[in-house]
RNA sequence: CGGGGUGUAGCGUAGCCCGGUCAUCGCGCCUGCUUUGGGAGCAGGAGGUCGCAGGUUCGAAUCCUGCCACCCCGACCA
């Protein structure tokens, strides 16, 4: 991907990454890494939390919401949990602020110290499973299928706007489960949700898979992902799903009677995602001009911009814009009509390819006399005059392919970017010529995964769930292996 | 926390090596007129404790010391 933005467009946005434009979006406040999500970048992650809401109440999901403070002692319930997340957390010490005996400015009071420390959530299964004990007793109160959206923090060393800032926004499902089937089919089918959602509404193509041990979620058996491919050439993980075993129903004490009347630990899965999904967004189908938004995540998929001299002109176009609109509008499209008279059109024009809007419409008197509209596409920066006659239709046919075309320019990309080895030595030559993700054989040990990373930066993404069984010899070990997983480097 | 870099107007920057009409330029902002089918033109204008605190000096954006913040590379990670 090139860099030929002009020096105008610089004025706007800056380069991410060298990679895409940041588009105004969100910026780094300075508070340890958080970023301040700007009105339209709110908005795209409004768009994406009602579809994905309304996909986990088609799946019987419920939202709840639990506290932001836990309690030291909850986190360190679980071995591995708290081994995994201990060394980014934020701790609340004290509970009061006092004016300094010396005059100089507001200081801790250490008089209010607190008996035990709070950690600012970085996830929530410790403080979600301390409740379940309570809720659950019978298996009649199975399953408990709930959702939440909130703010976690992490204090993460290094951040990256979006993609690892150090407060996000996220949703975590927890749920209990009566059997591991059933636990087991949960994690899965919430991962599938994630792949359908990044698919269908992201136009972001994602493979499905398991995590290696080593990249597993901290307290997990069994991590399900999506990983996404950016135009970079890096992966991105950009959804997990965990089958939780009874680690946290023994850690937290959480059993159930069962029909024969015994007791029995429950099963548990928790699942996340993130605005590091607005980072994939951007970094899938970002070009020189700016964001491209598909059209189902577009806070606004139609700009209609009027082109005019003069209060009278103005005036007549407003009149049929309205028109314009409420037809639209009447199809389920979001418009916006802008007829600022503060800007130019042409800085309208630029405006919007910035911000993404899949379709404008320009209007000017030529088109009134002739009963025509100016239709500019996105996607391929395209313009041709139409008829007014069917413009709805059109516009509500256009979106469509506009979706679909974002699918398949993305799929093609990432198709063209698996590639299959067989030897160490190519494995290195592809990760640094071409990227990507690298479809190799592996030993199935640790150690040699941690010796490739450690060489090559590379890591192993995920073991796909539509893996090729095939007999084979490990890139590295040369040790017989009975599938292909999947490497690359990631964000 | 290790290694490197940077802090100058809302944003991006020049100047720093060699101290002295040096606070530069572009964008943005304000006013007026002309413009309006791809980021308008001309004219005028506003806006700065040069990151913070000390020090050296007749004199510091510039040199020295300390601190702070941010960025990049590592370790860590949704």
């Amino acid at each position: 991907m090139g860099k030929n933005l002009t020096s105008r467009a610089e004025d706007y946005s800056k380069w991410y990454n060298e990679l895409v434009v940041k588009a105004d979006l969100a910026e780094n406040s300075g508070v340890r890494g958080c970023m301040v999500i700007k009105p339209y970048g709110f908005a795209i992650w409004e768009k994406m939390q009602q579809a994905l809401d309304q996909m986990f109440k088609d799946t019987g999901h419920e939202n709840v919401y639990f506290p932001i403070f836990i309690p030291k002692s909850y986190l360190s319930k679980e071995a591995s949990h708290v081994e995994g997340f201990a060394k980014e957390c934020a701790v609340v010490t004290h509970y009061r602020l006092k004016n300094a005996e010396d005059g100089s400015g507001i200081v801790v009071d250490e008089d209010a110290k607190l008996e035990e420390e709070l950690i600012v959530r970085p996830t929530s299964e410790t403080i979600i499973w301390d409740t379940y004990r309570k809720w659950i007793q019978s298996y009649r109160d199975l399953p408990l299928l709930y959702n939440q959206w909130a703010n976690v923090v992490r204090w993460e060393m290094r951040t990256r706007l979006f993609l690892r800032t150090a407060e996000f926004l996220w949703q975590e499902g927890h749920t209990a489960h009566a059997t591991r089937e059933e636990a087991l089919a949960e994690a899965e089918k919430m991962n599938n949700v994630y792949a359908e959602f990044a698919e269908s509404f992201m136009a972001m193509p994602v493979i499905k898979g398991l995590k290696s041990e080593s990249e597993r979620f901290a307290g997990a058996e069994e991590t399900y992902c999506i990983e996404a491919l950016m135009q970079d050439g890096k992966a991105l993980q950009a959804g997990t799903s965990h089958f939780l075993g009874q680690n946290f129903a023994k850690a937290f004490d959480v059993k159930y009677a069962t029909k024969e009347g015994g007791q029995e630990y429950v099963w548990a899965t928790s699942w996340g995602v993130s605005t590091r999904l607005m980072g994939a967004l951007i970094m899938t189908h970002s070009d020189d001009h700016g964001l491209v938004l598909p059209p189902k995540l577009a806070p606004t998929q139609v700009v209609i911009v009027p082109i005019y001299k003069g209060e009278e002109q103005l005036n007549q176009l407003n009149a049929h814009v309205e028109g314009l609109v409420k037809e639209l509008r009447s199809k389920g499209i979001s418009v916006k009509y802008d007829n600022r008279d503060t800007h130019k059109p042409g800085f309208k024009f630029n405006e919007y390819e910035l911000k993404g809007v899949p379709l404008r419409i320009a209007i000017g008197p030529r088109d009134l006399e002739n009963g025509t509209y100016e239709l500019a596409r996105r996607d391929t920066l395209t313009k041709e005059t139409v008829s007014a006659d069917g413009i709805s239709d059109l516009v509500v046919q256009l979106l469509d392919d506009i979706q679909d075309n974002l699918w398949t320019k993305a799929l093609n990309y990432r198709s063209e970017n698996i590639t299959e080895v067989e030897d160490y030595d190519t494995f290195k030559e592809v990760l640094d010529q071409k990227g990507g993700f690298v479809s190799a054989h592996w030993d199935g040990t640790a150690e040699t995964e941690d010796r490739i990373k450690e060489e090559t930066k590379a890591t192993i993404r995920c073991i796909p769930l539509d893996q090729k069984l095939e007999e084979g010899r490990c890139i590295y070990s040369r040790k017989p292996s009975k599938g292909r997983v999947l490497f690359a480097k990631a964000y």
